[in-house]
Parts: structure tokens; C-alpha cells; sequence
DNA sequence: TATTGTTATACTCTATAACTATA
DNA sequence: TATAGTTATAGAGTATAACAATA
């Protein structure tokens, strides 16, 4: 049992002092926290983000929010058919072939607690920043975004 | 054919205010644009980094290289696979049951090209923020990556 | 002709389980 | 018994293509 010459644990990433690097770790690890705190109301950052357009712009089409998200219109289906199931949404048939979503009570219900989840989230790790630090990343990261040209739209946090 | 209710260019998105959500967008976006610059040498963001870490580890083994970046020695098979019959690789029977992994002249040559690239398009995203925003983005994320507890090591920029 | 919602399908990425051969 | 590499497989997530009903 010897393996002196490369320990994995000493193996350099030559990769890991680029900022971009650092920026996909630290998103990534934030998304897993948030997905892991969602989990217990069976949610999905996608699905998160779908239950709270619909709470904010009740009446929405699954065409509308998929434009919105940048996701397909086949991936929304699947999506719509299990709020329904669990009675989180309804449809309002607006057109004949499209139909507006709105929140249940329940729906309602679910949305709030999430909010309430992902507010303290993003307050647990802002809290990790100080005041200076957590300005800079803002502006850093409005630069960066106003900067990007195409580049999809997709989801959460 | 009237749809002024709810135009998707309007819909908002409750979650696109959150420092999280929004680093996760600049986040993909510089993943993405890294793919794109990538692609000509037939290389992801995951093969990148297996590439660089055998031209700064000769010898290092799957095994190590899956513990470090955090994937699944299965996953590392068809990588290994794919880099042996591009000629990049070549394996070095260490252990029997291991075998040490070096790059060849050809791959030396994909890896040199490889972190040109990875160069140009780290000081172009960079050069978009002043020094200053450069120096608080670096000091933000380090604060971020050093509070982070469990969670996934994860690949590349 | 274009759009909405849907279905079927495929591709990528990643995960688990199990096998073999070595240690 | 544990580890390295492999194989097969399954699950997400997302993509395309095509269809019926409607505009």
C-alpha cells in the first residue's frame, strides 16, 4: 500500500486560480444549499422558479414563462401537470388553446414558505460577507452581467 | 392574436434580484462562453480539466483525479477512453491494478493550446471589471469558497 | 401560417451497483 | 478486506420533432 508519489489530496487543479473557476464553485455550492433547504417542499430550483412567477403575474401561460426562463415548452409540461396533482396550481382556461396559471391556497401556501426559505438562504451567506464585500459583489457581478451579449437566461439562484 | 396581458419581455422574475441567482447566471455564462471557446479543440469544461491536471501531475492515476475534482470513478472511464484513442494520453502500467496517466507529445500540444485559450478568455471577462472590482470580486469569492462547508468540489470555471 | 400545449424521443451528465484483478 | 478500473444501468435535465386544436 503505497501511493507516496501522487496523494490525492496534494494533486494540484490548475484550473482553481482562475476567477471564473471560483465563481462556478461558489455558484454551484450556493445552489446546493438552497436545492437541499427546498427539498423538504419538494421543489426544485426550476420548479421554485415557476411557482413564484406564477405568484407574481397570476394568469401567466407555460409559453410565457418558458420564454421567460429559456427553457423549452416540452420541459413545462411535465412541470404544470405536477403542480396540478398537487393542487398547487389550477388552470384558467383564457384562450382555447393556451391557459392561464394561478396559485391555490395551498399554492399560495407553498410559495410563501419558499420565499421565506430562500430569504434566509441568501441571508445566511451574504451574512458571511462583510458590508464593503457584499457591495462589491454586486456591482462586480452587474458589470459582468450587463456585459454578457447571448448567453441563455436560465434559472434560480 | 392578442397577448398584451402578459408579454413574456415583462414577466418579471421574482427570484433575479438575489446575489446567489445572479451569480449563478454570470456564472453560466462564462461557463458557456468557455465551452464555446473550447469546442474547436474538442474539449469540455470536465475534460479540460482532466487534461491539465495529467500535464501538472504525470503519473497521476482515475482514481486520484476522480477524488480530486469529485467524480465518480465511472464517470472517468470513457474519458480516459476518449483521450487514449485522440492519442493524447498514454497509459503507464504503475501497479497492475493502476495505472499512472501521462500526456503525449500530441497531448502536450492540446493542453498548451487549451490554456491559451483558457487564458484570452479569463483576462477578457476580467478586463470588464475596473482593478478594483477585480480585487473585491477575488476577496468576495475566496470568503465565500473558505466558508463553505460540505459540498461538491466540482469542475471548471 | 403561427402559436399553445402536448407527446415521444434522444442526448448529456452524473449516480449506483456489481464485476475482475490486484493489493 | 480494500482499491483500481471497468461495465451496465438509471435518473435528472434539457433538446428536437411532430401533432392536434386554435388563432
Amino acid at each position: 500500500m503505497e501511493h507516496d508519489q501522487l496523494p490525492a489530496d496534494t494533486l494540484p487543479n490548475p484550473l482553481e486560480n482562475l476567477v471564473g473557476f471560483q465563481l462556478r464553485q461558489v455558484s454551484m455550492a450556493i445552489s446546493t444549499d438552497l436545492s437541499e433547504r427546498l427539498a423538504p417542499l419538494s421543489l426544485t430550483l426550476i420548479s421554485l422558479s415557476v411557482l413564484l412567477i406564477i405568484e407574481s403575474a397570476p394568469g401567466v401561460t407555460q409559453s410565457e414563462m418558458c420564454r421567460r426562463l429559456g427553457v423549452k415548452r416540452a420541459n413545462m409540461t411535465p412541470l404544470a401537470f405536477q403542480f396540478e396533482a398537487r393542487s398547487l396550481i389550477e388552470r384558467l382556461p383564457t384562450d382555447g388553446r393556451s391557459q392561464g396559471l394561478r396559485l391555490t391556497t395551498k399554492g399560495q401556501d407553498v410559495a410563501t414558505k419558499a420565499r421565506q426559505i430562500v430569504a434566509a438562504h441568501e441571508a445566511l451567506f451574504l451574512s458571511i460577507l462583510s458590508e464593503e464585500e457584499q457591495t462589491a459583489l454586486r456591482a462586480a457581478l452587474i458589470s459582468l452581467q450587463s456585459a454578457r451579449t447571448r448567453t441563455a437566461t436560465t434559472i434560480t439562484s
